[in-house]
DNA sequence: AGTTACCAATAAGAATTTCTTATGTTGTTT
DNA sequence: AAACAACATAAGAAATTCTTATTGGTAACT
């Protein structure tokens, strides 16, 4: 490899440029010594002479104009490097790689897409995976944040709430409980209700607080995106228990009701998580503290 | 200015495509200290962290993705200066910028093609023009190597004779003196010669002679090629003086003859030149080289 | 848990490179 | 001939880039 240093280019440059050692030396605010140092190395490496003195004038060689034309386009693209890092550090510019977990599918969209409004130039990559993919690339470092309703426990996680995401238990408006109040918890032993797959959040969260409370729920059908929960639900085919945030729409058209259940809903919260020790991107870190600062409020507004 | 090294994006390209600091320390055969301590100061200058440490395994940031991209670019841009450069030094290629004066015309072409045909990946540019700009252009270092009739005096030229150059007195076949033997030197005052425009190599030549000779020679007409002093001479407006090499076809067809002039013809010699001291390029001296071993032999070759 | 292995960070000093100052050489100008 | 302008050269100072030796942290294996 040829062993030319970047300084060596940059005098060589401007001596190409100016066609005088002692200008060169001026610009580069060095001695006109250390100039001529610099470029005998850079012939001596190079093999070729790059100037030829004709009387008092110096002139580039063929040599010479070909590495000039090198040296201007690496000086280029050093520029250009220097201006996007640059401008990185100012979070003008950057990339953003979000794995959300599926039921956040609901509210997440808004929520970047708002955040891209208010910083333009950030390229953003938005990843619906369910929690245990999630879990996967958290390990790997295959993403910069992530959002989850419950942090794992095993691995070092930086898991900080940022939003309430309560559970509620759903039904058709045909329903027999649709219109009863206060409805204790034990009753809902007798209903069938419809899950989302092993693994998912919803579904160990929910495992969770009836195991908690001594229940056993019967399980009807395993369905593994909410939305054909809801369908189902709908259908009438039983109970059904999700994330307030991902009915809205349904609940606004009466297409299902919110059962009025003792100890409901679930107060859960949705977290902003990334490996313990990460070092979070300027990009990054801008949209975690959007997160925890203004998410809550945001999709109030939405809401209302 | 930023102010990385180029050993910083190489040995940083190393790091980041093993991304491993000891594996690249292998490959460049260096120790791991070595590179931490150059992707430290590098990280330093940026003024962003490029990489990041999660447990054992390293990642690139999305500074490090970016600068990542630059720096290989920044290497092939390098490679390339290289070869280029390698290649000049093989004569494998090259450009060769050569200005002869307008008579050598009739010839040098010739002689280039050969050269460019056995030395391919040569750029070659030609510049006929007459003495008095190839004097210029030797004096400010605008030409590799300069063909002429004869060296000027003044400058400090490196004048090598390659060819020979002889010059003829023509004249129309149905001139009175065309079938005369051993025309004494005298009779030729009696006759009009047509003449190259002053500043000519071949005009002065001819003076020179005259004057040498002690005779004054009547000039008619001033041609500034020697294309129309043949024409002229052709149409029988007179006799003309030209280097025997312009004339090979008006002999062949019996449109021309050459006088059996007593002294004649002028010897003369074909010369490359250059400014002395000029280094010259590879191609350059395997040109100039060319001409004074084979020239000649190869444009007796053509003739015959 | 303790041990081992691996990987990178840090510290100190040696080797190398890159500057500056001082001076020499050459070609041009007055 | 002398003065000037421009690059070359030499020697030593300053800065850098290495190496060796050591430390710290993480993962894997008894």
């Amino acid at each position: 490899m040829l062993h030319v240093t970047l300084r060596q280019l940059q005098v060589f440059e401007a001596v190409a440029r100016h066609l005088s050692f002692s200008r060169a030396a001026e610009e580069l605010h060095l001695t006109q010594p250390a100039v001529s140092m610099q470029i005998k190395q850079l012939e001596e490496s190079v093999g070729l002479p790059l100037f030829e003195q004709i009387g008092k004038k110096i002139f580039l060689t063929d040599a010479g104009k070909e590495l000039y034309h090198y040296s201007r386009s690496i000086a280029m693209q050093l520029a250009e490097a220097e201006a996007v890092l640059e401008e990185m550090k100012g979070l003008k510019r950057g990339k953003l790689n979000i794995s959300v977990v599926s039921t956040a599918n609901y509210f997440a969209p808004q929520l970047l897409a708002l955040f891209c409004q208010r910083n333009q130039n950030i390229t953003l990559s938005l990843n619906v995976i369910n929690r245990e993919v999630l879990i996967n690339q958290l390990a790997n470092n295959e993403m910069d944040l992530g959002v989850m309703g419950l942090p794992p426990d095993g691995l070092d996680i930086d898991a900080e709430p940022f939003m309430e995401n309560p559970l509620v238990v759903i039904a058709s408006p045909s329903h027999p409980l649709a219109l009863e109040k206060n409805i204790p918890l034990p009753r809902l032993a007798q209903e069938t209700f419809i899950v989302r797959e092993p693994g998912s959040g919803t579904r160990s969260a929910m495992e969770r607080f009836f195991a908690q409370h001594n229940l056993i729920l019967s399980t009807g059908m395993e369905m593994s995106t909410d939305e054909a929960i809801k369908q189902a639900v709908q259908a009438g085919m039983g109970l059904g228990i999700v994330s307030m945030l991902t009915i809205a729409l349904e609940l606004e058209t009466k297409r299902l009701v919110v059962l009025d259940v003792d100890s409901f809903p679930i107060r859960r919260h949705w977290y902003v998580v990334h490996r313990k020790g990460k070092r979070l991107s300027v990009v990054a870190q801008a949209f975690k503290e959007f997160l925890l600062q203004e998410a809550a409020q945001v999709m109030q507004t939405v809401k209302a």
